[in-house]
DNA sequence: TTCAGTCTATACGGTGGCGTATACACGAAC
DNA sequence: GTTCGTGTATACGCCACCGTATAGACTGAA
């Protein structure tokens, strides 16, 4: 009793990794047991082993997500150190830049808006994130009212920039992203040369 | 020959209305032929006589959402007057308070991340109004490359707040995004006694 | 080599969805 | 009232997916 073993040829990691892929690139209703494991060069056979049924895959999915957006994304920038500036753009960079979360973390977004379950699992990790902001932000910003605003000005942005498909004329969208970046995380000048916010 | 007729019992646009629906609650996914006939009383019988496929459908209802967003929310803002300030906010409240408009563009928001000629579609509705937001934006601000990061933030916040799942303390969300706005369209002071932004 | 444990392939019944075919019901025009 | 056009119900074949059952294959330990 109790072989415990080893050999595992698709081991659970593997269906959630895949699931993970699928939901980013087709939203939880592209998450099928039998596509996952065609993708995976395998039947369904051994998926119920591990999970009850697709929801509980489902389950497991949101558990990693959430761990890996908390934990390794904050953790990390406390660990790490540098200015308010650089500790944002850092937690964005590995967030909202990394080809692995992103998607995975916009699709959630959609997902949260038609399932509370989701939905409540999605404020835990901004509410994590938000009070990273605040605390960076408010190093030089004093209203706290203001720090809220810029904030959310913040957050806002990090998302909303890839649920939009405007362009920007001559300016790349990175320039712009780059300037609102400015306006929101550099210290209000009381009396300044320009007329920068 | 060409008897016209009327009396016609579920006519195509329900069909469609119904459709943009099923988007807003659960996506392009949850638009099924049989469900909507469910939800119109109807079986599916007459549906194939208005649209090839189910994907004509898909196509008509964007034809709608696109002319809705463009013609009847822009133009209207132009007709009415306004200050800057109000008219900004007047377009957010038709399109992004909308009980029927805003879940919609959400789902297609999401929707456009995954289909091409949806993203196609959201660009250029996306491009109208952010044309208006930097003409609004302009009248009080000189530096064009200002004008488009507060334009791009006045627009990320106006959808990415419903994308977002944090709280706020004590404060509401809807006192946040005011301060946030006030942060974005009042005119940057270069030398004011508060240090708002 | 045997054995237990684990993963796997395969097959099955059930469900839900699509698109087609066909026949019925109703209103308008003659 | 017939006829035409249109919308409707119903039934069909098809396919994709779920969850279950079962038997075979591989692996490490005894």
């Amino acid at each position: 009793m109790g072989h415990i073993v080893g050999a595992t040829r698709t081991p659970r990691d593997r269906w959630i990794e895949e699931g993970l892929r699928a939901l980013s690139a087709g939203g939880p209703d592209a998450v099928r047991v039998e596509a996952l494991a065609k993708k995976l060069g395998v039947t369904k056979g051994g998926f119920y082993g591990y999970f009850a049924d697709r929801d509980a895959l489902l389950n497991a999915m949101l558990d990693v997500w959430e761990r890996e957006s908390i934990d390794e994304v904050i953790d990390r920038i406390e660990r790490e150190g540098g200015d308010p500036k650089a500790k944002i753009q850092r937690a964005g960079m590995l967030t909202f830049s990394s080809d692995r979360l992103l998607p995975i973390d916009l699709a959630i977004r959609d997902w949260a808006r038609r399932d509370q379950a989701v939905a409540e699992r999605l404020r835990r990790v901004d509410n994590r994130r938000m009070a990273l902001l605040r605390e960076m932000i408010g190093t030089f910003c004093s209203d706290a009212d203001e720090v809220e605003a810029r904030s959310m000005l913040a957050f806002c942005l990090a998302i909303g920039e890839h649920f939009l498909a405007a362009d920007h004329g001559d300016r790349t969208r990175a320039q712009v992203l780059a300037r609102a970046a400015d306006l929101l995380l550099d210290r209000p000048a009381k009396t300044t040369t320009t007329d920068r916010l």
